[in-house]
DNA sequence: ATAAACTGATGCTATATTAGTATCAGTTTG
DNA sequence: CAAACTGATACTAATATAGCATCAGTTTAT
């Protein structure tokens, strides 16, 4: 069972990297090769990042991409549900006695709540949060 | 993004039918017509559940799938280990910076936390629990 | 003794999701 | 005008999920 599939991972570390050299444009190409992700496959979840409006791009020589939303903004769970959709039961049928009826079952109950728990703690995660106990992490490990 | 998928799903609701109905054997074949499941793709799951001890079969007629665990003892963590492993990172690879050490990650150190979170909880719910809860619905419901 | 109702073991197919690649057109800059 | 970039789009490959089929053997009722 995976919480986080590539997609997401990649656009979480570009978005920290944009979020480290803010104001500047980083080609998708030089930040394939920082973190060491495979460079089409990014670019396509950049484009998909740019359709939401959490970054914009410049095209050309010298062009690439920027953070235009605020990190201490951008929720991990907002690109968990960009690259992975909501967090949703197996959709499960309406079966006899446990699923007789969707609203009352339990089974579907204690899944939701357990849901709702997970989508609040990524919730709770910012880029912004992030990057801020990287560099905690830096300054204390020295 | 799913928590549960059908093979576990189909397994909790046998389990729960089969505690309902403990002492008993129950087949295959009339576990599935109850739940509406597909009836092969539930033997497969029966099996799995029986070399995990958690169900015991007897053969031929008159025979099927029998509990033997204790259902206050089966958590729907164990159900969710068997068919779909360890909850685990999308096996994210040390990379520059953000994961430059492991163990120091930070994007690491908070998915794990709420890895454990969702673990913790699955941990929680007990077939037995859930089946309490179903009667418990059943008697207020009426 | 034999047919029907069952599991054991095993291998297969179909579908969906995830991961990644490729290509061509257009833009900007030096 | 070439090099370094994005836009748009379409494709492929790998893996995971979901489910089906078959044959051998066991038990029970008749
Ligand atoms: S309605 Fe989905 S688990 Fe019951
Ligand atoms: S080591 Fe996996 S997120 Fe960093």
């Amino acid at each position: 069972m995976k919480l986080l599939t590539k997609n997401t991972d990649y656009a979480i570390r570009a978005l920290i990297e944009l979020t480290v050299h803010k104001e500047e444009y980083l080609s998708a190409r030089s930040i394939a090769n920082k973190q060491k992700m495979p460079f089409q496959f990014l670019r396509s979840i950049m484009q998909e990042l740019i359709k939401y409006k959490i970054v914009s791009s410049k095209e050309g020589v010298k062009g690439g991409l920027k953070l235009i939303a605020d990190p201490a903004k951008i929720k991990i769970v907002d690109i968990i549900r960009i690259f992975q959709g909501e967090i949703e039961l197996s959709d499960c049928m309406f079966q006899q006695k446990i699923c007789e009826n969707r609203k009352t079952c339990v089974l579907r109950k204690e899944i939701k709540r357990i849901e709702k728990l997970v989508e609040n703690e990524f919730g709770k995660l910012t880029v912004k949060g992030l990057v801020k106990k990287i560099s905690k992490q830096e300054k204390g490990g020295k």
